[in-house]
DNA sequence: AAATAAATTGCCAAGTTTTGCCAAATATGC
DNA sequence: GCATATTTGGCAAAACTTGGCAATTTATTT
């Protein structure tokens, strides 16, 4: 038995199950404990697995990312992402905006869709979605560090070449006063292209959302856009007669 | 039992089993542990099989992540990163090519220099230059999802608008026949493009590349190209007429 | 619930086996 | 007879096993 033979059976077997036991192992290959647990500490150097006491785990995907964003209002991203998500048919196309609460959907796409056809401009969605997609595209640009994600003017220019059935867009705030808002001309200009270029936008939108102004207001949404969020729009922004001709949905 | 007939056998074992050690060949062959070696030797080296201790795994025995792809030769890598890295100053711009070669040189910027320009149509690059950069572009297109970077006429497109001082561009294969070749058109196109759009393009092959045969040649380099590699090239390689006009470094 | 005993596990070092690599000798094919 | 292929032998490096001991976990007793 080669030891690329055993770290394949090892690996096979984390990727079956939660863990396994370094007693399983040296019984299923016939090596000892002593080779095993050596094989566990090399396949954990590479990141393959974890190594734990005993035996291994897999590799937990969830990276503890210094990203405060996306742990704020998990738990409503999380049910956005599933509603979201479950009107969504393999093999369709999507435009992905960047942000934490797109991330969260893309997390959920692909953990249970598959041959998608992404277009984003957003590194980390890029990254998450790949094993999912059928085809993979990424708009080019000017990366703003802080988001890792593209932006500006040639951004946009190489989104307008594209057109997908559904899109994801965020936004950075939802408020009364000037209803749907952006912190950066740039965000608001290409939120705005996405969703023209979509046949179904869905506009998400969690509670820590609620009742924040950014500098920049958006142009009115298309008709089409879907309005998500993760509970009832206060009154007041509810009563904004703008909003009146969109759909909105509560994921819960 | 003709060499070709023992090539033949091995491809055939390693085809139905993940993998073959050296003793089975042996004893299934009736030649000796050194023939069997040499043989493997060989097929390893025209990427038919791959060669690990004991004996051999198939090519696709899971896919080549890029992790993996960064382990081999990583010493070699790691020296070729050092020297490049000391020919580029702080707030330098540059353009870098996707691969692991070109990897291991951004990670030795990340932690050596800043305030960068930077563009690249890497997507882990751009990840992990990201604090180093005062700004980073990001060449869209088409995803490929093994390699994690954009290819294809669209990233070209958005390339051929940018210039930069320094180029850090990879390749597939350096031998003595076809000299530099790549393995899909759409890369070679666009390391092309990348040396012609940058004032100081250094092409970097560390030895794994050294007679390797991609079945795309690609284009004669520019005059201003320097070849870095991480020990002297073979005498044939070297000898090549067409490298003549060319600088050739060697990283230690 | 605390203390103790038993079993499991991690880690280390020494000893054994296997393997890679090199060079010289031998065999094979043209 | 010459060039190439293969085997052989030897050495160093790497991998594997074994046994021991301390640390940790689990079970049992008080």
């Amino acid at each position: 038995m080669l030891p690329s033979e055993r770290h394949a059976i090892i690996l096979n077997e984390v990727s079956r199950q939660p863990a396994v036991s370094i007693r399983t192992l040296t019984v299923l290959m016939g090596v000892s404990r002593e080779t095993v647990r050596k094989d566990i500490e090399t396949l954990a150097h590479q990141n393959k697995l974890q190594q734990v006491r005993g035996g291994a785990t897999g590799i937990l995907t969830q990276e503890p990312s210094i990203e405060d964003r996306s742990q704020t209002n998990a738990a409503g991203k999380a049910r956005i992402a599933e509603f979201v998500v479950r009107q969504i048919p393999d093999g369709a196309s999507i435009m992905i905006d960047c942000g934490s609460t797109t991330l969260a959907v893309a997390k959920r796409l692909a953990e249970t869709r598959n041959g998608l056809i992404i277009y984003t401009n957003d590194l980390k969605i890029a990254e998450t979605i790949a094993p999912a997609t059928r085809e993979l595209t990424l708009f080019g640009g000017r990366v703003v560090v802080s988001e890792m994600a593209t932006h500006g003017m040639e951004t946009i220019e190489n989104l307008t070449r594209y057109r997908a059935e559904y899109g994801l867009i965020g936004v950075g705030g939802l408020s009364e006063r000037a209803l749907f808002t952006d912190f950066t001309r740039e965000g608001a200009n290409l939120r705005h292209q996405m969703m023209l270029h979509t046949e179904l936008p869905f506009v998400l939108a969690d509670r820590s959302k609620f009742g924040v102004i950014g500098q920049v207001v958006m142009k009115p949404l298309p008709l089409a856009a879907t309005i998500v969020v993760d509970e009832a729009l206060p009154q007041q922004i509810a009563n904004a007669t703008d909003l009146a001709p969109h759909r909105v949905c509560i994921a819960n």
